[in-house]
DNA sequence: TATTGTTATACTCTATAACTATA
DNA sequence: TATAGTTATAGAGTATAACAATA
């Protein structure tokens, strides 16, 4: 579930009239500037967001489009999209798995990654092999050329890592943060 | 632009007929596992993600959307989305922000804010008033009400961030991680 | 001429229900 | 009865064009 970092709950209930908490916290360096009005804010000016910046959910959010965007820009002459890339490594790494394994490895729901085969498939990338332990699945297999792009995206992919990413941080840099990361979403 | 992680380029190129790239370069630790044969894989087996992890992007994605998913639990009582929350604390610490400021604050288009804002106000959380220096413009600012829930909703957020992220990182990790996040996408 | 805020709308992504074939 | 794969479809998120009012 939940593909989208603007996601929104299943069911908003109506705002409840709540009594106001009883502390109104500032987590680490939250700092207002605006609200404490040195001058009225104008039109031109950019906004005070210091607070949403001490959160961890803003700042992984901000992270990971800003990564993705790089991504897309870098994967779009070979015609992939993140999703696309994500579904042919695991095929080129895991041959023979199953359109289940990969729905659970990617946190994509069935329905959805229907379409996306189809369209690998079309393009001659990935093919369909019954599977040899069990006849309601199929075990997915890549092409010669499924396996050349698949190659020639992860050898992208990791030089968008070291050349992009590495504008920004060092090699070890980035493994502590890929660390971190892990951390956070492995429970 | 862009507010979905497995967000498509506006428009994809076919495939072209690729020769394969001179190397097939892993950094870090990737470690395909399955592929390498110990045994055929079986229908109930999780899939190798190894080389994956080894990607920013997919680490960023996965760690954002973990964080999302509390957050919006923990919101749920509040009625709030993230991007509620976000509109709400850059009104309640900008007072008599406009539109076009919180869109480029967050990256929202402006069409796909006009519904959130008119949400808000008819919960009675916001109000508009003509802005003082640019009659085109209207500022924003919270109703006594918006402010309780923002409050309300802060010390909620502050707490997230301590108890359930507290739960994989020290708050001194957190600090690093939160860093290091910053670093990616202030460029 | 440019910008703020808006409407209308298209396209993509995500989610649920229901069906079939096999286990 | 449960699971793999699929279809159809609903719903939420994101994007562009175009307009009125004001700068």
């Amino acid at each position: 579930m939940l593909g989208v970092l603007h996601a929104e709950a299943p069911r908003l209930m109506p705002a409840k009239s709540t009594t106001v908490a009883s502390a109104l916290r500032r987590p680490r360096s939250a700092q207002p500037r605006a609200s404490h009005g040195a001058r009225p804010l104008t039109v031109s000016d950019a906004l005070d967001t210091t607070y949403l910046e001490t959160l961890l959910g803003y700042n992984a959010r901000r992270a990971a489009l800003t990564v993705i965007a790089v991504f897309l820009k870098r994967m779009e002459p070979l015609g992939l999209r993140p999703v696309d890339f994500s579904v042919l490594t695991l095929i080129a790494h895991n041959p023979g798995a199953t359109s289940r394994q990969i729905c659970s490895a990617l946190d994509i729901l069935p329905p959805n990654l229907v379409g996306m085969l189809k369209s690998l498939q079309k393009r001659g990338l990935v093919v369909r092999r019954p599977h040899p332990s069990d006849g309601r699945a199929q075990g997915l297999h890549l092409t010669p050329e499924g396996l050349a792009l698949q190659a020639q995206a992860q050898a992208e992919a990791s030089r968008l890592e070291r050349e992009d990413v590495g504008l920004a941080l060092s090699p070890a840099e980035l493994d502590t943060l890929i660390g971190l990361l892990q951390r956070v979403y492995r429970r």
